[in-house]
DNA sequence: TCGGCGCTTGAATCGACGT
DNA sequence: AACGTCGATTCAAGCGCCG
């Protein structure tokens, strides 16, 4: 990432290593706490050189049920950074609706009397000035009670598009043969994150930790040039393949 | 709380101020950061000495979309104040699911481009010990694929009950009539959380921030003993009532 | 000799999915 | 309808090391 331009990318969408015991072919994932997050901080510092002012650093970072404190020690480093969490998105891999008696998606249960399963991940929307203008409506839902198609027109949504918040359901992939990396994201979810910053024909994607490259996927679907690193040979080339 | 026996409290569940500028009658929403921090510092003191070993602490904090930075920097105080993050729920209020093209809930859109509306909040179960035992099946779902009913019945009393994990969607109560207070939450997240601990006869539960007595409700609803703390002679009453 | 700590290993687990 | 698969899993036991 050192030989890249400074100020040269407009969405950075990545999922750094949670550090928590992955069996990886090259990357350690048993650091030391300090360690990890010193490391971490590096890359916090390598992102924020290489985005554009007014781009979008979208940060999906999580933990295991026995140390959900790290993430939250990573996250609290952005602001010193230069980062402000401009928003907070939560992904959402699995929900029950009682009131309508269905539940929606999957997860993977935890055998354990005190931890709830995980059915959710947090992605943090980074910017440098904290005002970045973004396409709610390229993300958006649509209505339910369509009387308010003409209700608001104006400013808060385009014709059957509403705003979707900061909840997104996006479940897993089903098929095992389909995740051939032990932590690969839905490609819906970078699909989203760069359509909320906003398309432009000109555009640079960047995944700092690239994986079988989900993120280059995306930008592939979408058009837009992309910039992946990956230390592992093995995922890169899974990733050119794909 | 002072007046309080030590180790005396099964389960608290609050919702502190956020400190966002919200209009209350007598307390102020708008400290200076540092003496929001050290005031939560108080706090979380002040609840680590009444709650028994093995309680449970449920932590209702947010924030606003302009400052995503101060509830991180209040659960990040936890730890040092004898807690650890046992278990980090989503409490989620609205959601859409495209694959069925419908949506859950509601919110109150936020005018922004920059901001998305807020559509979940964080709930941390805090415990002292981090092992503290759950009963997850008493706040259960049903299973999507009944055929695993009678597959993993063993161990669980239960039938067509599952773990819920961490999202639990409880949409905010609609009426405006029914939200009398600022920053009310729905009954039934109290109700969950208590549940989740486990419902004993002599159990005690404690909210340090009484508001209009939302949790004291779902004690009343359980049949178990409550205590509410509230600075503001209105909202006692109106809990009083309730 | 004993006990605590750290690390490794193996068993148990349950929910959705696929056959 | 029944059964096998398999986890960004947890948990307990076992072992070596050290004070």
């Amino acid at each position: 990432m050192a030989a890249m331009d400074e100020a040269s990318v407009d969405v950075i969408v990545t999922s750094p290593p949670y550090n928590i015991g992955v069996d990886y072919w090259v990357h350690n994932d048993r650091m030391g706490a300090g360690d990890y997050l010193a490391w971490m901080a590096d890359v916090l510092e390598a992102c924020e050189r290489v985005l554009k002012p007014d781009g979008s650093f979208f940060l999906n970072i999580g933990g295991k049920p026995s140390n959900q404190v790290q993430p939250i020690l990573v996250i609290s480093m952005a602001f010193g950074k230069g980062f402000i969490i401009q928003n907070t998105i939560h992904w959402i891999k699995s929900v029950a609706v009682d009131a309508v008696g269905a539940n929606f998606g999957h997860f993977k249960p935890v055998n354990s009397r005190r931890y709830l399963s995980s059915c959710a991940e947090l992605i943090y929307h980074l910017t440098k000035r904290g005002d970045v203008p973004l396409r709610k409506f390229d993300v958006g839902t649509r209505y339910t009670d369509k009387r308010n198609i003409k209700r608001f027109k104006r400013g808060r949504s385009a014709g059957d598009l509403r705003d979707r918040g900061n909840t997104w359901f996006i479940p897993y992939e089903t098929t095992r043969a389909a995740r051939d990396h032990p932590a690969v994201f839905p490609v819906g979810l970078p699909l989203m994150c760069i359509k909320l910053h906003g398309l432009n024909t000109d555009m640079l994607v960047l995944d700092p930790f690239m994986g079988t490259g989900t993120t280059g996927r995306a930008a592939e679907l979408l058009g837009v040039d992309y910039i992946g690193f990956e230390v592992d040979p093995k995922y890169c080339e899974m990733a050119n393949r794909k």
